[in-house]
DNA sequence: ACATTAAGTGATT
DNA sequence: AATCACTTAATGT
């Protein structure tokens, strides 16, 4: 699909400067993805750096049993420094990475990283700012994982979903959730079954909608 | 009506 | 908090 500048500029003239934009609009594409799509694959090579326009992206690793760990999301403007660094070693991906609602993707090749990082002061902070909020995003997952008992990570983890999607209602199963969250499906009912009781959330059949933004 | 998939529950570790 | 075994409920064909 060919890149609108317009629309690119619209999105991101707050941070990347003009002429930056335009060099993207050249040398890019940008794709649609539906729902659930893979991006990218473990040992797949990447060619070209991902940057969220529309949507967002769930990016995971997986251990050699095959449980897979929800690292952290990519909203809008966000791009992955894991990506990055598989890129500038030309090594291959140690990520999974699925489209979360239907999204636009920004792919810009990975050969112009570093030409832009030389020459474009806002390429560079960009960069940086992302490497540092996805650092900050996992520093939290651990967090998360170390100090908090199941229930308040599945708290954290509706309402975070629910802001990611901005929409209250999640179309997730119990069964959904406890593999992102590493449990299994009988103790996350349980713990639902608790919200639910709380009126924290609503229940139908393979669907959440989540009461407390706030709070 | 029947099969399939999601959710609920008691008992056990 | 996990697992087992089983039940109940919602949905698709």
């Amino acid at each position: 699909m060919q890149v609108c500048i317009d629309r690119i500029s619209d999105k991101f003239s707050h941070i990347l400067e003009e002429e930056l934009i335009r060099e993207i609009c050249q040398c890019s594409q940008i794709r649609r993805i539906n729902h659930g799509s893979t991006l990218v694959e473990i040992g797949q090579t990447l060619t070209h750096i991902p940057i969220v326009v529309d949507g967002a992206i769930k990016v995971m690793t997986i251990d050699d049993e095959g449980n897979e760990l929800l690292l952290y999301y990519l909203e809008f403007g966000d791009t992955c420094a894991i990506t990055l660094k598989c890129c500038s070693l030309s090594g291959s991906s140690t990520v999974l990475a699925y489209a979360e609602g239907e999204s636009e993707i920004l792919f810009i090749p990975a050969e112009k990283m570093e030409d832009w990082m030389i020459r474009f002061r806002s390429w560079r902070s960009f960069i940086l700012d992302s490497y540092n909020s996805r650092m900050n995003e996992m520093l939290a997952a651990i967090d998360s994982l170390a100090f908090f008992d199941l229930g308040d990570r599945l708290e954290n983890y509706l309402r975070d979903r629910a802001m990611v999607l901005g929409n209250s209602e999640l179309e997730l199963s119990h069964l959904d959730i406890a593999n992102d969250l590493n449990s299994s499906r009988v103790v996350i009912s349980r713990l639902m079954k608790k919200l639910e009781n709380q009126n924290k959330i609503i229940q139908k059949r393979g669907k959440v909608v989540v009461c407390e933004f706030a709070d």
